[in-house]
DNA sequence: CCCAAGTCCTGGTTGC
DNA sequence: TGCAACCAGGACTTGG
């Protein structure tokens, strides 16, 4: 599930490769998937675009593109959305054998089954790039916007690990608040990025439980909850993401946060830090993981 | 058939 | 009583 770190790590890939390339040709475009335009929109505003810079916030992708008509291609990648480029600098040797996914067709010109973008871009060196957009479960969302950001962003918290938030945006987020902390973390609208994976990593290493009421933290708990939250996504991103099944950064390899795992998806077994057997409950319609034995 | 999950949407509840 | 904020749960998607 691509949540903050996976994002960012794509983000990070995307960032040299694309900046400053144009735009050259929209090949495929799946309507479904589409906010704020419609496909023939896609097709007549982004050929001829350059792109000025890609940010972050959560987990959307922002691509601002050059021009006075404000126009931003947004990208989320929902639960198992891939971003591929094209050919990528270095990819040619020393990859694992998953760079294979890397490709756009099989080699002979078929096309993967689950893409559902394809465009074409030129970089500022002149060398053709091909940007890929792979989803599955088709949970993931591209917004074309003119005049700004698309407005989904503005709904959003401040980004759970770069953001200007600190302990009492924390705090004056959680007062009050009587759902069970996981479901708190979940909500973007209080800080962005966080999803169920880091959500059960950051409560296990805070030694809160999920269940939790949020409005019930002391303040010493709401100190270690907001440490906690930059540190398990900043060790998400040192580690490349987390991959279980589908994530891939843009060349087509897993991350290695998977290996890292205390809580998430570890129901049944050993807590390493008290021995009690962790447990799983149904918090907000999301699979929970936690100990307890030393989550309070 | 059920499960996984992020976001959107709906309808019911709470509290000022 | 009125109303907004809050909260729970289902829909959507498709592969395992």
């Amino acid at each position: 599930m691509p949540e903050l770190p996976e994002v960012e790590t794509v983000r990070r890939q995307m960032a040299p490769v694309l900046t400053g390339a144009t735009f050259e040709a929209v090949l495929q475009v799946e309507p479904f998937m589409l906010r704020d335009c419609s496909a023939d929109e896609v097709r007549r505003l982004l050929p001829g675009a350059g792109v000025a810079d890609i940010t972050r916030l959560g987990k959307f992708i922002v691509v601002r593109l050059e021009g006075d008509a404000g126009l931003y291609l947004t990208l989320h990648l929902g639960m198992t959305g891939q971003i591929l480029l094209l050919p990528t600098p270095g990819r040619a040797e020393g990859l694992p054998a998953a760079a294979a996914v890397g490709r756009a067709d099989d080699g002979e010109g078929r096309r993967h089954a689950h893409t559902r973008f394809m465009f074409r871009l030129r970089s500022c060196d002149g060398v053709p790039v091909l940007l890929e957009f792979r989803d599955a479960r088709k949970f993931g969302r591209l917004h074309l916007t003119t005049g700004g950001p698309a407005p989904r962003l503005f709904g959003l918290g401040p980004d759970a690990w770069q953001g200007e938030w600190d302990v009492d945006h924390l705090a004056a987020r959680l007062a009050g608040r009587r759902v069970p902390l996981k479901a708190f973390l979940l909500d973007q609208r209080y800080l962005a990025g966080i999803g169920n994976i880091y959500a059960d990593e950051i409560l296990w290493w805070t030694g809160l439980s999920p269940l939790r009421q949020a409005g019930t933290l002391d303040a010493e708990e709401v100190d270690r909850l907001a440490g906690e939250i930059r540190l398990r996504l900043g060790e998400g991103v040192r580690r490349l993401g987390c991959t279980l099944s589908d994530f891939v950064d843009t060349e087509g390899r897993p991350g290695t946060f998977q290996e890292r795992l205390e809580a998430y998806g570890r129901q049944g077994e050993t807590c390493s830090r008290c021995g009690e057997t962790l447990k799983r409950v149904v918090i907000a319609g999301r699979g929970t993981a936690y100990c307890p034995g030393c989550q309070r």
